[in-house]
DNA sequence: GCAAGGTC
């Protein structure tokens, strides 16, 4: 019998490249398998997956979503077809001569259905082939050897579990996300979808805002005091009591109290020190980073989730880092990090830092809460990219890496704190009222004594609060006071790192998908800004689950998805109990829906208009909306359209956000348009047509730039900041300009330019004796001004750069002669930012 | 055009 080779199948190709590397000493070839990478070498070959390769799904005559009942998908049969499908050849030619197979995916619970669709694939093709499983949880020599040397058997168990997760997403996803979206009548691209993680993380958001909105803020007031010693120098204190529990209270309640307070304490003239409580602290070194870690520590950098995760994906495929979607918080036993430290000695960013923590005689990492056998934690792989190679971005995600590792790996620190409470004695504090009582201050000071992991990892705040060493029964004196109105604030939006971190703590997601599930629910016009904020169609479609289909926004339909699925793998319930239940679950819930879904549909409906409301339509008082044209561009609409033909236009760069902010002239809500880095606030629409109305009437003809294609047209235009120019209407999405003197008015004469077309422009003076001279064409003007800056003399004199050359020749100065002839006193009027001393030194360098 | 989970 010819023997075929060995096939050890990963789950993607940077694992089978280096699992190839271990296991053939670095002798692998490569070649290329229906398109697909395989690793060569003697009798053996290794092939990457990309994850899942099949997926599941409803046979095709279930596609069309209105000749199917949303709820006829719940007895549907369900398939699971290729989805790699260059990826399933290639492993279906290598399994039918394979002489054994081996199945090397990821140690997790995903993996074990990634290592059986796998599996299946080679029994379609091979029916005697023996097909091992080996695990292990880093891609070292060492982990790998030992896990080929004792192969073990796929646990069928445990991939039930997550095919049941595959099912049941699939029934209560499809079936619900068509149901909406067929009673809104949201078909297409804008359909309506929830999810078993969608669903909840939506909630999470819409729960928060209606904490923010219920809540009513309450006034207080806070007293300060800045006492001052006889050498150490001042500090600022703050007053406090005792409560009626004993505890220590600085918000005063009651308005009429604290001015009291605050009297006594103005008429106080020292305090005497009562009480010095020093004290040192211990600040240990953070963990090592999982996903949801590394994402918060990114986001502090301002990364959002999705940058931050790819830009990680890339230092990943480059060999940079380890692999970036990990739950575990603690380093394997293979990771030597004395190894990994002088991997960065001698490097100009990290040697020093490196070399200084190779220096300690013990070398013992920090450990998190979270020990899983996935993937290690993150960190960085010892093989360095020289700056030049990364962009900014990378670099920085990078550096970062590399001082979380450091930093697990470096010292405690230590803190220094100090507190120091004062007493202004016997003083009475509210009128008419007989007691008197003591006024007590304090203030708390901490220094950094030991930097320890704060050297190496700088993204923590290391601010100290400097209070003097002062002894009990010192006399400060009180050199100021000060009280301060609050309120108390509504509790705070996630961020999404926050949101990150709570979708983890409820088991919501996983590493490798929160991140896109908050994408989704941008992408679906569920949340807006950042942070996210949920929109009134979220509302609606939060509160149309919870009335119907609570268990699809509800955390705990994960809890017992995982608890059914802990038990299949246990083997204490079947996948088809675990299935069957669900769909009967799914029909309860189908059996309520029914009958509402037109108010269900009314309710979308009304909340996706009110998504896209401004205001009242200066014509008939019906709302204005956001509207989309036939060519896909935005502008502003009636809802009494074709009744009431009212429109205002909106700039064509980015998508539009309705702000909370209300014009308070034309009671309509301001637009932000969204577009990446050129994201800008737009205003008032009304105000904005108001102000292109006005520069209409200086309309002095067509854009150079964009008047053939586009229409757009030039116009005398003054900007907010008292500056003006020749710009083009269709500005910001045309941004062609032409400069105009800052001082004067412009005249649009009957004089046309022969080769632009434009009206000769006049500057004059309401100053009798102040000439008016002709500018001319704007363009030619501009031309001209160019023409002189090749060999402009102007620039020749020390202090005249480009920008006040320019500004001096739009002001009628041309070149040095006449700078000198010019009125020191007129020019510096003229020309901004220049003094008429300057304009002296320039006629002086002049001579 | 649905979900959530892999990976790119």
């Amino acid at each position: 019998m010819s023997r075929g080779p060995a096939v050890i199948i990963t789950e993607k190709d940077n694992a089978a490249r280096r699992i190839a590397e271990i296991l053939s000493d670095g002798t692998a070839d490569t070649e290329r398998v229906a398109g697909t990478t395989v690793y060569n070498w003697g009798g053996n070959r290794c092939i990457g997956l990309s994850g899942h390769v099949v997926g599941v799904d409803f046979p095709p005559e279930y596609n069309d979503w209105r000749d199917v009942e949303p709820v006829e998908l719940i007895d549907a049969p369900i398939d699971k077809q290729p989805t790699q499908e260059g990826i399933v050849r290639a492993l279906r030619q290598l399994a039918r001569r394979a002489s054994h197979v081996t199945i090397a995916t990821d140690y997790d619970r995903e993996g074990e259905l990634i290592g059986k669709e796998a599996y299946e694939l080679v029994r379609e093709v091979n029916e005697d082939v023996q097909i091992d499983r080996v695990r292990f949880s880093s891609i070292t020599d060492r982990e790998v050897t030992e896990a080929f040397d004792n192969p073990d058997e796929l646990d069928f168990e445990l991939a039930a579990a997550g095919e049941a997760r595959q099912v049941i997403d699939l029934l209560w996803g499809a079936a619900l996300t068509r149901f909406l979206s067929l009673s809104a009548r949201q078909l297409g691209d804008d359909f309506i979808s929830v999810g078993r993680v969608q669903g909840p993380t939506l909630k999470l958001i819409v729960d928060r805002e209606r904490e923010i909105e219920a809540f009513d803020p309450e006034d207080y007031w806070e007293l300060f005091a800045d006492l001052e010693t006889d050498e150490a120098g001042g500090f600022e204190s703050q007053y406090f009591y005792r409560d009626e529990d004993g505890n220590e209270a600085e918000r005063l309640w009651d308005g009429d109290r604290a001015d009291a307070v605050y009297d006594a304490l103005t008429e106080s003239e020292t305090a005497a020190v009562d009480s010095v409580n020093r004290r040192t602290r211990t600040d240990s070194p953070p963990a090592p980073f999982n996903t949801t870690q590394f994402i918060r520590a990114a986001g502090s950098l301002n990364y959002s989730a999705q940058q931050a995760m790819s830009v990680a994906e890339e230092l990943y495929t480059a060999g940079y880092l380890t692999y970036p979607r990990t739950d575990n918080t603690v380093y394997p036993e293979d990771l030597d990090p004395r190894e990994l430290l002088e991997a960065f000695t001698g490097d100009s960013t990290f040697g020093d830092d490196a070399e200084g923590l190779l220096a300690a005689d013990e070398i013992e990492p920090t450990e998190g809460d979270e020990e899983t056998t996935d993937h290690p934690p993150i960190h960085p792989t010892g093989e360095l990219p020289s700056r030049s190679e990364l962009s900014d971005d990378e670099w920085e995600i990078y550096e970062l890496v590399v001082r979380r590792f450091f930093a697990t790996v470096a010292d405690d620190a230590t803190w220094e704190h100090l507190k120091v409470v004062a007493e202004i004695a016997d003083r009475e504090v509210v009128d008419g009222e007989p007691p008197t009582e003591d006024l007590t201050l304090k203030a708390n000071g901490k220094r950094l004594v030991e930097a320890g992991y704060h050297a190496v990892y700088p993204y923590f705040s290391q601010s100290e609060t400097h209070v003097p060493d002062v002894t009990t029964g010192d006399e400060l004196a009180i050199t100021d006071t000060q009280i301060e109105a609050k309120q108390t604030q509504p509790p705070r939006r996630y961020g999404q790192s926050r949101l990150i971190e709570t979708m983890e703590g409820l088991g919501i997601g996983t590493k490798s998908t929160r991140h896109h599930t908050i994408e989704k629910l941008y992408d679906r016009g569920y949340l807006e800004n950042d942070p996210p904020r949920p929109t009134m169609l979220a509302k609606a479609v939060v509160e149309a689950a919870e009335e119907f289909a609570d268990q699809v926004v509800s955390e705990e339909m994960t809890a017992q998805l995982e608890a059914d699925m802990e038990a299949i793998a246990a083997g204490e319930k079947a996948y088809d109990e675990v299935t069957a239940e669900s769909r009967r679950l799914l029909e309860d819930v189908f059996d309520d829906l029914t009958d509402s879904r037109e108010a269900i549909g009314d309710q979308i409906q009304q909340s996706l208009k009110a998504d896209k409301t401004l205001g009242p339509c200066p014509e008939c008082g019906d709302d204005l909306l956001i509207r989309t044209s036939r060519q896909g561009s935005y502008f502003i609409g009636c809802n009494g359209y074709p009744d009431c033909e009212y429109t205002l236009p909106l700039p064509s760069t980015g998508k539009p956000l309705l702000l909370d902010e209300i014009c308070e002239e034309h009671e309509l809500r301001e637009v932000k348009l969204l577009a990446g880095r050129k994201t800008f606030v737009h205003g008032c629409p009304q105000c904005q047509a108001d102000a292109a109305d006005a520069e209409a009437d200086r309309v002095i003809g067509n854009c150079p730039e964009c008047g053939k294609e586009h229409g757009g047209e030039l116009a005398i235009k003054q900007l907010r900041n008292g500056s003006r120019l020749v710009g083009c209407t269709r500005y910001p999405d045309c941004e062609y300009s032409l400069p105009l003197p800052r001082r004067g008015d412009i005249e649009i004469t009957d004089d046309h330019c022969e080769e632009h077309g434009l009206p000769e422009l006049l500057v004059t003076y309401e100053d009798e004796d102040r000439e008016s001279w002709e500018l001319g064409c704007p363009i030619c003007n501009y031309r001209e001004y160019q023409a002189r800056q090749n060999g402009s003399a102007l620039e020749a004199i020390d202090g005249i750069g480009e920008k006040t050359a320019e500004k001096l020749q739009i002001a009628g100065i041309e070149d040095v002669a006449g700078l000198k002839n010019a009125n020191p006193d007129k020019l510096a009027e003229e020309v901004d930012g220049v003094g008429v001393d300057t304009v002296r030194d320039w006629q002086a360098d002049a001579d």
